[in-house]
DNA sequence: CGAAGTTTGTGATTGCGCTCACAAGCTTTA
DNA sequence: TAAAGCTTGTGAGCGCAATCACAAACTTCG
């Protein structure tokens, strides 16, 4: 099973083991977890929990676990946790400021490194100990402060100009928080968040069971119909 | 193809559809749309538009495409978007707030209609014409103003409160900020938006290229050693 | 009107991920 | 030391989603 590259799905859940795993080390101290244990803990079932930690190798003990810290570090190695990197926000509006002082980021080891916008408005403000600098400074900076990670919080229509400044910036991660589709070169990953996108599928699942509720409703009044 | 259940799939992606005929109709009046120009809008292949598309009904033209406006209320009607489904946030920090003032929820038609914190410090405080409210008056409020979405952006530590407080008020559709899982009953739908996850799934593949260059630079000095 | 060109809709195929179920290997108990 | 109990690691089976590939149905052109 080692040495198989880990599915991204499998990828995905990494974290969520992570934070599960700090909650157990953090709590009172227990040294080793089951995978039952972790399952609840991150709401997934057991055997999910044990084919994707398998991906990293056997690190667990048959009738006992996997022990905390070992597995703490294993996971964080293998997200690559051990090296910092450090991100840039791009877009300092409502969502850019929230995002810049957002401790969520801090806490996971995330620093914010950079902030840039265009809006002569706002350039040379002060976000939490960082000026706001002109989005041409970008590769400049990028390269001087080996900036990694850049989060795009700009409205749609500047999105993809940006992501292009960020790739030849050389940088080869992007999580694009506007809700438009940027398209960049095989060798750079981008990962999306889309607010109102998440929203919009909850409505469907919410029209959806009202829907059926409706159905019913009528249901009833027929056969209350038939009755009479 | 009609009538059967519209993959989960699919209604993840209707969404993205909708916006970029949205921008197909604002654009220069073209009527119809062909597979290939909304699968390259939307970031995907244009066998897997027609297919998602097939699972709402044979709204297209063999020759054509698909009318704009037409398909345009179909999937807004199929995404529930025809009527309005108000919103209350809980927890008015930092993401609270931008989330609160985030025009890309109005501009997709979600009107945010209620906030909740439990901070003395915050409440009664207004954010765009909206009062801060303590979260007690939850349920109240719910069901007055026929709230059907609870967004949490609370502390990990109170989301899984918050959404039993939620569900309790007869709150059917969650969508959680809080770096944390939720549990609810199997009637009530939650999507997450866990901001530092997606950073942690960046930082893995990051690390993965790099990696592989630290391999291939070790080879190359490997190689130049043999040859001397 | 017929042929060539477009574009949809969908059966067929492939691939990926989830779940099951159980052997293997550890601990505890007697 | 042997038996019972627990928990991991993983092959096998299954189902969903993505892709392929092509007939069907339309438009355009000569």
């Amino acid at each position: 099973m080692r040495n198989r590259p880990i599915p991204e799905a499998t990828v995905a859940r990494l974290p969520i083991y992570l934070r599960a795993l700090l909650e157990v080390a953090e709590g009172r101290g227990e040294l080793t977890v089951s995978s039952e244990e972790l399952a609840a803990m991150a709401g997934v079932n057991a055997a999910k929990v044990r084919k994707d930690l398998s991906y990293l190798g056997s690190y667990g003990t048959r009738g006992v676990g996997y022990d905390v810290e070992y597995l703490l570090y294993q996971i964080t190695r293998e997200l690559g946790l051990t090296q910092d990197w450090p991100a840039a926000i791009i877009g300092i509006g409502n969502l850019g400021r929230a995002l810049a002082s957002y401790k969520g980021f801090s806490e996971r080891g995330f620093r914010i490194s950079a902030l840039f916008d265009v809006d002569e408005e706002v350039l040379g403000e002060q976000i939490g100990g960082l000026p706001i600098r002109h989005l041409d400074e970008l590769k400049e900076a990028v390269v001087e402060e080996g900036i990694s990670i850049g989060i795009i919080a700009t409205p749609p229509m500047a999105a993809q100009e940006v992501a292009e400044k960020l790739v030849d910036a050389g940088v080869k991660s992007i999580l694009n928080f506007a809700p438009s589709v940027v398209n960049v070169p095989p060798d750079v990953s981008v990962r999306k968040v889309d607010l109102s996108i998440e929203l919009q599928i909850l409505s469907f699942y919410q029209q959806r069971t009202q829907a059926i509720a409706t159905a019913r409703e009528a249901n009833r009044r027929l056969a209350v119909q038939r009755k009479v």
